[in-house]
RNA sequence: GCCGGGGUGGCGAAAUGGCAGACGCAGCGCACUCAAAAUGCGCCGACCGCGAGGUCGUGCGGGUUCGAAUCCCGCUCCCGGCACCA
């Protein structure tokens, strides 16, 4: 009878229907609801919004459910914490795979997140959904009108010509991820070539230097801060001007304004507007040929190309003179002068700069050294290989011959200055935020065209524009906008004439410029988010996502964050102060998971059989949550294999009594209990979430080799099994709750405050110390941590194995104590 | 080309100046079982040795140190980002 009782108390482990139990309980009570108020320090962690592309696979439950194990580390701690959840509905995919099922882009998309919301369920995050926010709602983008309406009235918007790809065929613009291989239109194989149309853009230059200037204190991973730097790409030097034959000026920008006497040449960019004025008659064919074909070619093309692909270029036929020697000196037209960096156009250094010296190579320039090396024989333009781009002395420079540079060249920038020649200035890579995109499933531009009153932003009560459900999306070559008469034929809000509505939508990475402020109050009706309630909860103190948002999604954000500063909506002006980036998850062959090769993972089926809780444990002991790597199924029967320990530990000795002594062994456990609580705090804190399971692992083996003797009918068992139900608790929400409850435990467990590891208890009493003999282990001696040098020089001495390894009197030992002792002979 | 990150058992990894390989997977052995599964316990870098034990070992070559996977110099390979930005 004894043992068929025994038999009965300890139940399987049987996680669905654990899961099941808790999250309906949890969901009854609303666990997870956070409200503003709640006493405790606020933390926001928030994790990068899905884009609600069909179902979830592992990589989105690497991205997500690991953050929760922090987020609800932090709750235990009794923080406030908010860990909301979103979806990023507007975009090209919803489109295309409307155009290919026949289905509307929104029937797609809110059938996508009621199938995804249902899985993020099953995760046993602790989001609140009262608060999810979803853009592709007239709720949600109307504020991005409001915002695009504020920028435009602050001159942050605006609308300028812009080169962007047109097919003659179908009549459209069309996106860059629509133009394939060969500048060939993805839908009907015409060639395409750079049109100027008008867009809009947000000026993002504005904030270049306060975007660079401000990420420097971040924490955030240094390789993010780096590219962000290298995007905007600041480049100190001079604006010069040189004067063109035609009368007109030239203004070229340099980082090397003192190597200006060595300017033989000067080239502009083919669309340069200065090119058809000082181009001569006899050039023009030539050079309106190659103007041509560099327009066939993509900027982001031009840009990338090799910079050892020969140089290409055409003589203007016109003539500039060098404001330094008053030479006179030939303008040509090259592509790999960019319009959109500095003026469009350079002086060519060829002795100083290896793109003007190849430049001048292939076409026969003049060559003139103005930098000298020092320590070094002359340069000789005629036998040099290679431009000198380095530190010397000014040659060949009139009044500045001698200045030694990089030193002294702000005396050479001032002495340009003042004789009228230019200025010192400060350039950036980054370009303005073209906004503008020529497709249907996207937030509309709030503007209207009016023959009489031009450009009309809609009044704010008339927001939201909003995207009309009836449009038809199927390609005609039109955008779907530009058909939709009843959209498109408005009236002008200044003079109520006949207009015409903006058809072009926003590119979908405005939404995500602001969406996690919009969680601090989803349903406000009379702003983007409600200040106060911003300010309470902002900024974001953890932001998790994946390494491919380096640059526009979190450029664009830091953007926006500054934008509503200068708004009055925030004080702060950066959004995010913690960053982490998540590794990928890679299919078992180490190749990028892919849903048309059949190796995406789906997570549904790993929860039917192991368990939400195995799953969540499996990610996070895969390797470094910041590195990724190939998944792999047999990891999952080990985390299967924890729980059911800790499972079988719990059931087997709940019940206690604990009213038993073993003094040795029940010190050594609250030792181990307190060490445990240490190793997994610091563990998560750093994001070594594998290592932080391994503590929980070895605990549990420690518990299972100990579960039959006599130290587990002692209180401090009672608390060894207390404090691993905690510490599992934000790992493996579901099966922690259970072992917390049959531990007598009050509901919830996710209320309970984390242990905290007592010093006292954490260091062990007697520490194995490590014997070398010439750094080669020899022995271990059992002593305790702090025992005194003296006394260790002389059990160490009396080792038979290091007296064996020694001849004669040590040279030297070193001791460190708790660790080893190093005797040098 | 420039800037990051990395190279450790059969595999994922740990150790960031102090016992290399914690922990997990796979494998092997044992117990339980009629048997298998499940579970529990043990072994598990290479070489030499019957054994006690010894030698070697963190991509390669050097250096610093009582002591190096860890720090420094040089090289090599892999991954990522940027790349004609004047």
């Amino acid at each position: 009878m004894a043992e068929a009782g025994l038999a009965n108390r300890v139940e399987r482990y049987d996680p669905r229907a654990i899961e099941r139990k808790w999250r309906d309980r949890w969901e009854a009570d609303d666990l997870y609801r956070v409200r503003d108020d709640a006493p405790g320090e606020k933390w926001y962690s928030l994790t990068m919004y899905p884009y609600p592309s069909g179902i979830l696979h592992v990589g989105h439950w690497y991205a997500f459910a690991v953050p929760d194990v922090f987020a609800r580390l932090q709750r235990m701690r009794g923080r406030n914490v908010l860990f909301p959840m979103g979806f990023d509905a507007f975009g090209l995919p919803a489109e295309n795979a409307a155009i290919r099922n026949r289905i509307h882009p929104a029937a797609w998309t809110f059938d996508n997140i009621a199938t995804m919301r249902a899985q993020y369920r099953q995760m046993g995050a602790m989001i609140d959904w009262s608060r999810e926010v979803v853009t592709c709602t007239p709720e949600y983008y109307r504020w991005n009108q409001w915002l695009f309406l504020r920028m435009l009235e602050r001159g942050l918007a605006y609308r300028a010509n812009g080169a962007v790809w047109w097919c003659p065929k179908d009549q459209t613009v069309l996106a860059n991820e629509q133009v394939l291989e060969g500048n060939v239109c993805e839908r009907c194989g015409s060639e395409v070539y750079r049109r100027d149309l008008e867009q809009w853009y947000f000026r993002i230059t504005d904030y270049a230097e306060e975007l660079l200037r401000d990420a420097e204190p971040l924490d955030w991973p240094e390789r993010v801060k780096t590219m962000q730097r290298n995007w905007i790409g600041r480049s100190e030097g001079a604006r010069l001007r040189f004067r063109l034959e035609t009368g007109d000026d030239l203004e070229v920008f340099t980082t090397r304004p003192d190597t200006v006497w060595g300017a033989t040449f000067m080239v502009l960019a083919p669309e340069h507007p200065l090119v058809p004025a000082i181009t001569s008659e006899a050039q023009r064919p030539a050079v309106e040929a190659y103007v041509e074909q560099a327009r066939r070619q993509s900027e982001i093309e031009r840009q990338s190309t090799d910079a050892t692909r020969p140089k290409t270029g055409v003589f203007t036929g016109g003539y500039a003179v060098n404001p330094v020697t008053d030479e006179r000196i030939p303008v040509w037209i090259a592509d790999y002068v960019l319009m959109g960096y500095g003026t469009g156009a350079i002086m060519a250094v060829p002795s100083g700069d290896q793109r003007d010296f190849d430049f001048a190579r292939a076409f026969d320039l003049p060559i003139r050294v103005v930098v000298q090396p020092e320590g070094e024989p002359p340069l000789d333009p005629a036998t040099m290989t290679e431009a000198y781009a380095g530190d010397g002395v000014l040659v060949n420079s009139g009044p500045m011959t001698g200045k030694r540079v990089p030193e002294q060249v702000p005396e050479i920038v001032a002495w340009l200055a003042e004789s009228g020649r230019g200025e010192a200035e400060v350039t950036y890579r980054l370009r303005d935020w073209l906004i503008s995109r020529q497709r249907y499933w996207g937030t509309p531009i709030p503007v209207v065209y009016c023959d009489a009153c031009g450009i009309v932003p809609v009044p704010d009560d008339q927001l939201p524009v909003e995207l009309p459900l009836d449009a038809e999306f199927t390609p005609t070559g039109q955008s779907p906008l530009v058909s939709h008469a009843a959209f498109l034929h408005t009236a002008c809000p200044r003079c109520g004439g006949p207009a015409r509505r903006e058809t072009d939508t926003m590119d979908t990475f405005v939404d995500s410029s602001w969406y996690w402020f919009r969680y601090t109050s989803p349903d406000d009706v009379s702003g983007p988010f409600d200040p106060a309630k911003a300010a309470a909860w902002t900024p974001v103190d953890l932001y998790c996502g994946g390494i491919e948002h380096a640059i526009l999604h979190l450029l664009y954000a830091r953007f926006f964050t500054k934008v509503c500063r200068d708004l009055g909506l925030v004080e702060h002006g950066e959004p995010f102060l913690r960053l982490r980036n998540q590794g990928m998850i890679l299919a078992e062959e180490g190749t990028k998971m892919s849903k048309s090769r059949g190796t995406q993972v789906a997570p549904d089926d790993l929860v039917r059989e192991y368990g939400a809780d195995t799953l969540r444990l499996h990610l996070m002991y895969l390797g470094p949550w910041e590195q990724g790597g190939p998944w792999n199924n047999r990891g999952l029967d080990g985390m299967q294999k924890f729980i059911r320990r800790a499972w079988t530990v719990v059931q087997e000795t709940a019940d206690g009594p604990f009213d038993g002594t073993a003094p040795e062994e029940a010190d050594a456990l609250r030792r181990l209990t307190h060490r445990t609580v240490e190793r997994v705090t610091t563990d998560l804190d750093d994001f070594q979430f594998n290592t932080m399971v391994a503590a929980l692992i070895e605990f549990v083996n420690e518990l299972m080799r100990l579960k039959g003797t006599a130290v587990a009918r002692t209180p401090e068992w009672r608390e060894a099994l207390r404090t691993l139900a905690l510490l599992m608790a934000p790992s493996t929400p579901f099966v922690a709750e259970e072992l917390w409850e049959r531990l007598g435990g009050d509901y919830s467990v996710h209320h309970q405050a984390w242990p905290v590891a007592d010093p006292a208890l954490t260091a062990r009493a007697l520490v194995e110390v490590v014997v070398q003999v010439a750094g080669k282990v020899r022995d271990r001696l059992l002593l305790a941590p702090d025992a005194p040098e003296a006394e260790v020089r002389a059990q160490v001495l009396a080792l038979p194995k290091v007296a064996a390894a020694l001849s004669g009197e040590p040279r030297k030992l070193v001791y460190v104590p708790g660790r080893l002792v190093n005797v040098v002979p």
